[in-house]
DNA sequence: CGGGCTATTGTGGAAATCCGCATCGGGAGA
DNA sequence: TCTCCCGATGCGGATTTCCACAATAGCCCG
């Protein structure tokens, strides 16, 4: 743990997808990559990269701006329409600043203008994995806590809900309009599927999150 | 509260700062911003809006790229340096594609090309105004709690800690080597220094804020 | 030196929470 | 039809929280 590795670089936790219709530049891309040790796979337009596209892709997209067919800024819409949370970094040959401010203000990772230095790109794809790494672990737990919200019934969620705004069981029980030994049941109930002890592990779980 | 006023426009709740050495376009958008009821002031360089600047400042600044002196992007580091959290649109005549990028990724709101669109530029800093609004509210209300958590006890922050943390009372005398009856009277110091009635809202006023 | 604040602990009772046990009615599925 | 799950409810007891009253001790300030 005192960062004295001398091992291969960077351990990358996903893929940096290259989107580019011409060739020599895809084939100059992968080599960079694979060279650094950051797995890479190139895509000759952006249609092919939608089709290919599928949620569970991790990693990052190095997007060519000018293409023939798809253009970048176009594919980057498509992805976005799909909900698709992978980093993007616009590689672009011809300085565009209303293209780039579109791109950064949607979220674009970065847009970087062509020839750019080798050492500079890696870096910032490295960042967009890591980004991506760390957003996918993130969005892991909130599923896990979207399943159990799942498994709860209507009542258990009123008054989970109830609990969460701090009200005693009392007043949960008048504003339901149900006993309060029936509101005691519920919150057993939702403390066992959602896997906490206390109404404040609770409360901290669904603030924290949603 | 059914909105049907009809009164002017837009009651915008900050000034637009102008930040530009050349008279003749200062007189044009202070001329604008009037005419739509944005209230403006101009600045004829970035040190003169450095030295009046001050953190109550409310509103948002429009800056130009290239000045005189302090440009604009050194007079926006200068802004962030001091914690300056004005929201910043830039405005430049010669198109500068890495000069955008780096003010997106430092937080600029947006990055304008003279000659724009007057009814844009207007929409932009409306926008701009309403972000810093309400950036400004959020910001006050931490304020106050980190005001209210200021008055505790160091006693009384730890008991606080555990007490947010869904630990039980008779753990948190333990954890602390005190009696329960301690913990007790901590915890009701804690309820009642923080204007919360119980250990849920405590919970949520922690964790929705640092 | 007295007063105020902080930290500490005790007693004892009222209120609330936590839980196991038992019951009842209704709807979905085998 | 019988079973399973959900919602609702009651009883009673163990545990916990909430509070008022009371007291001791150290520290800092005027």
């Amino acid at each position: 743990m005192t960062g004295l590795s001398s091992a291969p670089s960077t351990v990358t936790p996903g893929t940096v997808h290259i989107v580019d219709d011409d060739e020599a530049i895809r084939d100059s891309l992968l080599w960079l990559f694979q060279s650094r040790s950051v797995a890479a796979h190139a895509w000759a337009s952006g249609e092919a990269f939608l089709d290919a596209y599928h949620p569970d892709m991790a990693g990052c997209i190095l997007l060519d701006i000018r293409m023939d067919g798809m253009t970048g800024p176009e594919l980057f819409d498509a992805l976005l329409a799909r909900g698709c949370r992978l980093p993007v970094i616009f590689l672009t040959g011809h300085g565009d600043v209303p293209a780039a401010v579109a791109a950064l203000k949607k979220g674009a990772m970065d847009f970087m203008e062509k020839p750019c230095d080798d050492n500079a790109l890696v870096d910032r794809v490295i960042e967009a994995l890591a980004h991506d790494a760390e957003q996918r672990a993130r969005t892991a737990g909130q599923a896990t806590l979207a399943a159990r919200l799942a498994t709860l019934t209507q009542r258990e969620r009123q008054v989970m809900e109830l609990v969460v705004a701090g009200k005693l069981n009392k007043v949960i029980a008048d504003d339901l309009g149900i006993s309060m030994r029936t509101v005691e049941v519920h919150r057993a109930h939702v403390f066992e599927k959602m896997g906490v002890k206390t109404a404040v592990e609770l409360a901290r779980l669904l603030v924290s999150a949603p």
